[in-house]
DNA sequence: GTACAACATGAAGTGCACTTTAAGTCAAGA
DNA sequence: TCTTGACTTAAAGTGCACTTCATGTTGTAC
């Protein structure tokens, strides 16, 4: 396992090195170690990132992904705390595919539909998609 | 159809009174008809206030909303970009449905995985849901 | 050994999406 | 009529997730 500077993971990861700096403040990353200063990583941080990247987009804020990615490691009570988070955010991402799915069939049919305005357009007034 | 104010569709739609204000001052919302200055809101209102909390929900942002909403009743130009941004859309909420079901790998995996630390979780490391 | 790029830190700045505040208007009930 | 609460506006404030800046240090190439 060859070593990398911040530079070089910010490059391989496609994630800005102040946002690596910024999560490491967080404490979503662990303290990286030094080398006379310099922060240095192995391979390994790269899969964190790449799993820091993943949650991001999955809509995790940085103060879940705090308790997701350090809670890893922890002990009992750390870790009942990351399984209830997990098994919210398990429910929460059905939601957002829910709402993804939802929003494709509405722009889906806005291509096809010849509607004057949202207001009155009969698609949008369908309850299915739009249900309380 | 009866009218109705901004508190009461705030109240039936769930989004605060204050961001209808703001998605009318952005132009999201078209500008609601005034009573002796206060806005009158009529049913069809409240499916298009759906409509903004599932785009919202959808990771549309509001410059994007606006385009989409207020590009239903316009002329040709218009009507292009609607189209070319919801043809964009459609493309990223595969890429977000994606990502929420790797997400929930991740998280289904850490809910029996034993491993002492995200850098060496035998699951992380592997490539098949942290993809290039 | 000197120049320069890449790194370090802390603090301040940015953009988005709202919310809150301040000061005033309006309408309906006691 | 008076009070109360829901409304109006413009402007300022908030929280998140970073980025940029100012200043200083380090490692490598020449």
């Amino acid at each position: 396992m060859n070593i990398l500077t911040i530079g070089q993971i910010a490059k391989a990861s496609g994630i800005a090195a102040s946002a690596i700096r910024y999560y490491e403040s967080e404490d979503v990353l662990p303290k990286a170690k030094r080398r006379s200063g310099r922060r240095v990583y192995d391979e390994g941080s790269l899969g964190l990132l790449r799993a820091i990247q993943v949650a991001r987009a999955a809509g995790f804020s940085v103060a879940e992904m705090r308790t997701i990615f350090r809670g890893f490691s922890k002990g009992a009570s750390l870790s009942r705390m990351w399984k209830a988070l997990a098994k919210r955010k398990l429910v929460a991402l059905d939601a957002t595919i829910k709402q993804a799915v939802a929003m494709k069939a509405v722009l889906r049919a806005g291509l096809k539909c010849n509607c004057l305005s949202p207001a009155d357009c009969e698609f949008l007034s369908k309850s299915e998609w739009n249900a309380p």
